[in-house]
DNA sequence: CCGTTATTGGACATTGTGTCTGAATAAATA
DNA sequence: TATTTATTCAGACACAATGTCCAATAACGG
């Protein structure tokens, strides 16, 4: 079905992407132009236009393969009570240095765009999916899926970059204590509280 | 003390900063060339340089008056219980125009760094005078600290792009409600639950 | 009104982008 | 191995944006 790729091609993406990789780290993604990565991978200019329009291409081909591990690995865990907490931490996890470098402070936006696309559709699975009753109003559920995607992405991050004693469990554990009574009292109440 | 200001001067950076909250709105921050900011604002491109070394020059120049009284509406509320978080949404309130082009999705991540900031200065100091003593470690008050912080600035950016039919009460109560009894937890636990 | 200061448009060197050559060269295939 | 095929490469090109400088002009404050 696919042709056989070939080896030269193999070899320039895989210099390119590393190239990006290691630039990520020493001096942040947005400062790195199309010239350093052709430089440091040593790859002629003409050629990088032959194979990606833009860094950015770049970016998304390293990061694909990761992103698919991610979608598969959190799809086996169904939607129930936030078990992809668990599993996004254990995946990440084992690819800690490749995630520092693209979804870490110095990563830009682009990796932990995707991240948060995909945790926010499982959010928002779980959350249809609560047993007792809905929140008063979508803009409650709303506002609870932003607010329980950013403060996972942000532990996420946090915990790339600072690099805490705590494995993938105390992570986890952790969110799960400050995320799990908040979100029962939204979804409990049915009753507007009275002023 | 201060010089008196040149009126031509103000005028010039005063279109500077129009202009550049203009495109933001329209194109967002990332895509904005110095070239486009002297073109909207019919400014010579020699001049803009007389003032600024770059857009970031002019954002902040934009931003440092909200950040200023944000600052100053924040110091009023002391360290205590959170009541920055309702001085927060309140004051972002009544710039909501400038405050979505500034801290909003296209605004960049440079407001967004200097409220992050500034939130957590004051998150840490209420977090280090709760009442009843410390969480377990020096990791899970950082953790709690990160937590806090990235899921109220993703409830307010989220707020400032969507409008949702919330005032900054409504916003308030919400993340109040979110984030308590997770920290009560947290912070009331001084013996590590066994496995 | 007059001296001071900001603005202006243009010139200039520099850097990066994106496209396109033709020639060299490495790989696939027979 | 010999031949065909595809990739790589250096260099040239047009283009856009950056950042600095200058002399002429316009606007300001007193």
């Amino acid at each position: 079905m696919n042709k056989k790729p070939d080896r030269r091609v193999e070899r320039t993406k895989q210099a390119l992407r590393t190239a990006l990789v290691e630039l990520i780290l020493e001096k942040g993604y947005e400062a790195i132009s199309v010239q350093d990565m052709v430089e440091r991978a040593n790859i002629g200019r003409s050629t990088f236009y032959m194979h990606y329009s833009a860094k950015d291409a770049v970016f998304l081909d390293a990061f694909r393969p990761l992103e698919r591990a991610l979608q598969a690995t959190l799809a086996q865990g169904g939607a129930g009570r936030m078990r992809y907490v668990t599993l996004l931490f254990q995946h990440v996890d084992m690819d800690r240095r490749l995630y520092r470098a693209l979804a870490g402070e110095r990563g830009g936006e682009l990796a932990v765009k995707h991240i948060r696309k995909i945790l926010f559709d499982l959010v928002q699975k779980d959350f249809a999916s609560r047993p007792h009753g809905k929140p008063h109003s979508k803009t409650t559920s709303n506002a609870a899926e932003h607010f329980t995607v950013t403060a996972i992405i942000g532990v996420l991050t946090w915990w790339l970059d600072h690099n805490p004693r705590w494995g993938s469990e105390e992570v986890e554990h952790f969110l799960h204590k400050m995320l799990a009574p908040g979100l029962d009292q939204i979804f409990a109440d049915d009753a507007k509280p009275a002023p």
